[in-house]
DNA sequence: TTATAAAATGAACAACGTTCAAAAATGAGG
DNA sequence: CCTCATTTTTGAACGTTGTTCATTTTATAA
């Protein structure tokens, strides 16, 4: 008998992290506090101790999760015969629709910093780690002299290029532009990227 | 007689800059605390109160104070003259040198979040502008049939892809890079942008 | 059923940003 | 130089955090 005690303890875990989840995607991850995950969660405050250990463990979760929500969405905007240039507008539209779909999960995912010495764990830093390998892929077959780790540190750079242009945007920072000019840019900055030789 | 009173109090309030600046500098934005500015400032814990609304009122100030480093920074190492590529290289690089000297004070430029509802003060929002000036002054010759603010918004667009491209190597999400192979790729990121057109 | 171990609870704690009644400093009138 | 109304400075106190822990409740095995 497996016992009803690792059954509540998992539970518990899951109900946590929905909660969590709700509320960032509501209110986003400055707006978080450990007692209203637990009152959502239909659990006391400490509970949340016995499960992670602490708000940041709870956080990591949920951004694990965001991780496979865009991995899922992102696998089903390419497919995987095209030319670099589709596929990297594919991919940069579905991340721009994801972000302002979601903003605040996604937010979460790069707002979120460790505690003060404390790093990202290894298991969650791996999980970023499919957004490479999609752009690696039709890249690959543009630098057929690079090696494979060149492919993916170049493949980390456009990714980083089209996420700084809608991050930056959708923070808010500088003056803001519409969505339509947004997608605009994001598109003339993905076919500058699939197009590019260096 | 403008008095005693006016004297001490932006007395007060730059040293309470000069202390959040330098404690911002010291152990990041996550690790600031209003009490710490105060000590070191010299004052009371209520005095910051009298001179700004809140802690967020103090940080955009530091904040004006590194985008106007930041801006000195960029001015010396262009020459107006020079060409397009010339000039994208030599910003994207001094910007990786200045976010690398200054990693604190660059990534609360960033980091910073106003509270709940609260927007960015328009005049610090203002003060951001020269990045783009900056950008758009070579680009525009660029595109010469593009209107001045279509130029604005590509220079915008090139900014927030190379600012992504550091930032999230900064930021030690996904696997490191080491700082040669991020100026590789800041470099080629930079001939890429110089060299495009849409 | 009972005894032992585990888990859930929420009051209590420390640390934070912010406020405000009280104390100290200032400046004009005598 | 003294006086006292006004302004500024002060730090104790407040409300709200994340986290802990003694206590209570629950689950399991004998």
């Amino acid at each position: 008998m497996v016992g009803q005690r690792q059954t509540k303890k998992e539970d518990l875990k899951a109900r946590l992290i929905v909660a969590c989840t709700e509320l960032i995607r509501e209110q986003g991850l400055k707006n978080l506090r450990a007692r209203d995950i637990a009152e959502r969660a239909g659990a006391a405050l400490g509970g949340l101790y016995t499960v992670f250990d602490d708000l940041d463990g709870l956080i990591l979760r949920v951004n694990s999760g965001t991780l496979k929500q865009l991995e899922n969405t992102l696998n089903a905007a390419i497919s995987p015969s095209a030319a670099i240039e589709e596929t990297f507008l594919s991919l940069s539209l579905a991340y721009l629709r994801f972000a302002l779909s979601e903003r605040n999960l996604w937010s979460a995912l790069f707002e979120h910093r460790m505690p003060e010495g404390v790093s990202v764990p290894e298991w969650h830093l791996a999980e970023h780690a499919f957004l490479i390998g999609l752009i690696a892929a039709p890249l690959a077959r543009h630098m057929p002299d690079a090696s494979r780790q060149d492919v993916a540190i170049r493949a980390r750079t456009f990714f980083a290029a089209v996420h700084g242009v809608i991050s930056l945007s959708l923070e808010g920072r500088f003056v803001g532009i519409t969505p339509e000019v947004l997608e605009r840019e994001i598109t003339v900055l993905a076919g500058i990227l699939a197009r590019s030789r260096s």
